[in-house]
RNA sequence: AAACCGCUUA
């Protein structure tokens, strides 16, 4: 049953047998209550998913990381910010916190519901826990604040996260160069390119055409076709 | 064993 609920996971039958189970009376264990909370979280079944976590509580079965981790995203996914930030409260007060991942994710809805304030008081609450970031929560407050045309936060969190160690990588770079192209500080934008160089990050077709459209938008169209070519080399199709 | 994050109107 385990292997059913697991393989099929993601939808109404993971449900079914989940029901089927209780009626014959079998306990569920956390195994089955995640992955059939999951099947809720994708369908943003808040409410089911509310009454499975509270059934789970009431059953003696204690909810782990995955599972509140779970909860939250379907909270976030939903709007209920204050659930979600309910949820993770919690987390902290048990100690399941090992990673930025559960505040990524609400910083993520928070910012994306437009409420941008509200997402920086997580991040700063997440940094005075002390928790390790190692880049992602910057990609998001960053990406976020590009998008509301707030550049001087882009700058500064930009040079916060560069004085501290954080693992580049692809995405991270291109998150910084939407950003830089944005804010149109071209300086940032070759640093960049530089530091992607350096550490044999390579360009995929989301920042060649970064890039591209930003040259363009400099009238620097020289350089524009220049980056067409390069991305032609590297193998990528223009569109 | 399972879930989760950032470039996605790029």
């Amino acid at each position: 049953v385990l292997a059913i609920c697991a393989s099929n996971g993601r939808d109404e039958e993971a449900e079914a047998y989940f029901q089927q189970m209780k009626n014959e009376g079998l306990s569920a264990n956390e195994f089955h209550y995640s992955s059939l909370l999951n099947a809720y979280a994708e369908k943003g079944k808040y409410e089911q998913a509310e009454k499975l976590v509270d059934e789970m509580k009431s059953s003696g079965v204690v909810p782990n990381k995955v599972v509140l981790n779970s909860l939250m995203k379907v909270y976030v996914k939903s709007g209920y910010f204050g659930k979600a930030k309910k949820v993770l409260a919690e987390l902290n007060n048990s100690g399941h916190i090992s990673n930025e991942v559960p505040y990524c994710t609400v910083m993520h809805g928070l910012a994306k519901a437009g409420k941008i304030e509200e997402a920086e008081k997580v991040f700063n609450e997440m940094k005075a826990k002390g928790i390790k970031s190692d880049g992602y929560s910057y990609s998001v407050m960053i990406s976020s604040y590009s998008k509301n045309g707030n550049f001087e936060k882009v700058k500064k969190l930009a040079k916060e996260m560069e004085s501290i160690q954080v693992n580049y990588d692809l995405a991270m770079m291109n998150t910084l160069l939407k950003a830089y192209s944005r804010v149109g500080d071209m300086e940032c934008v070759i640093q960049t390119l530089k530091k992607m160089d350096k550490l044999k990050i390579s360009p995929n077709w989301i920042t060649f055409s970064t890039l591209i459209s930003y040259f363009c938008e400099e009238k620097l169209y020289d350089l524009a076709l220049h980056t067409l070519e390069d991305m032609q080399i590297k193998g990528h199709q223009p569109t």
